[in-house]
DNA sequence: CAGTATCCGCCATGATACTG
DNA sequence: CAGTATCATGGCGGATACTG
């Protein structure tokens, strides 16, 4: 009965452990979540140096209150982000990533680097140096 | 006046092309088109082969023909996604990628790869495997 | 400092129907 | 086959106020 899941989720592609391309599948929650708009950007600032919470929120611009706690809540609840609180007070909370984590940001952090790298070659930045 | 728009964006961070954590930079809307809850599998289901429309619509279940056509003209006009029409009746329009859309996916297929690998290590599988 | 609570707009997404 | 057009809606995400 515990396998009934799987065997759905995997009911047509039997040795793949996860496949995103297919509806339903598990994975695709996952992806969805790390790629998420602010998803990858906490993951990626992590991924620099473990943080606090004011840090990373200064760290990712524009983030509101509510998206970084919804973000961060999300990434932990998936086993990429670890949450330590200091328990003092003032409180203290430190962010990390746990191991699964460091794998996930591993493959993360050349994405971001490429995009930040090469904006300037997609038609998007072409078409506004034109228009300017 | 031509370099204004860059200048603003860059105004913190100088010496980088795109910053996609100072918000207000170009890489961040690139970055969320590539992270885009479709554009992720797109991009890395062209990157497998070439695809006509059926196909991709078949490959990467559940999507709308809505957000299919979105994604599609979305990367094209990004520079990453190549549309070739037939001219034909019936159609046949083609689509791959472009060498940009190429040096991305080499980037993005470790990641969708990875995520289906692990999704059963992430805390989310361990807390459905519980329940059930 | 590190959040939570609440309200709300709006747009991303999906379903359906239609077309060259 | 390869789309477009239209409509409906849920929830993403922001702003603001409040708390231990």
């Amino acid at each position: 009965m515990a396998d009934s899941i799987w065997d759905e989720i995997h009911s047509d592609t039997p040795s793949i452990p996860g496949n995103p391309f297919a509806s339903g599948c598990l994975s695709r929650v996952v992806l969805d979540h790390v790629t998420s708009k602010w998803g990858v950007l906490v993951l990626a600032a992590l991924a620099s140096e473990p943080m606090r919470w004011g840090q990373l929120h200064r760290y990712v611009e524009g983030i509101s209150e509510k998206m970084l706690a919804q973000t961060l809540r999300q990434l932990e609840s998936d086993g990429f982000v670890l949450r330590q609180s200091a328990g003092t007070v003032p409180p203290r909370v430190d962010y990390s990533l746990t191991p699964l984590g460091d794998e996930l940001a591993a493959l993360l952090i050349p994405l971001v680097r490429w995009v930040g790298d090469n904006v300037q070659r997609t038609s998007l930045a072409q078409g506004l140096a034109e228009t300017a």
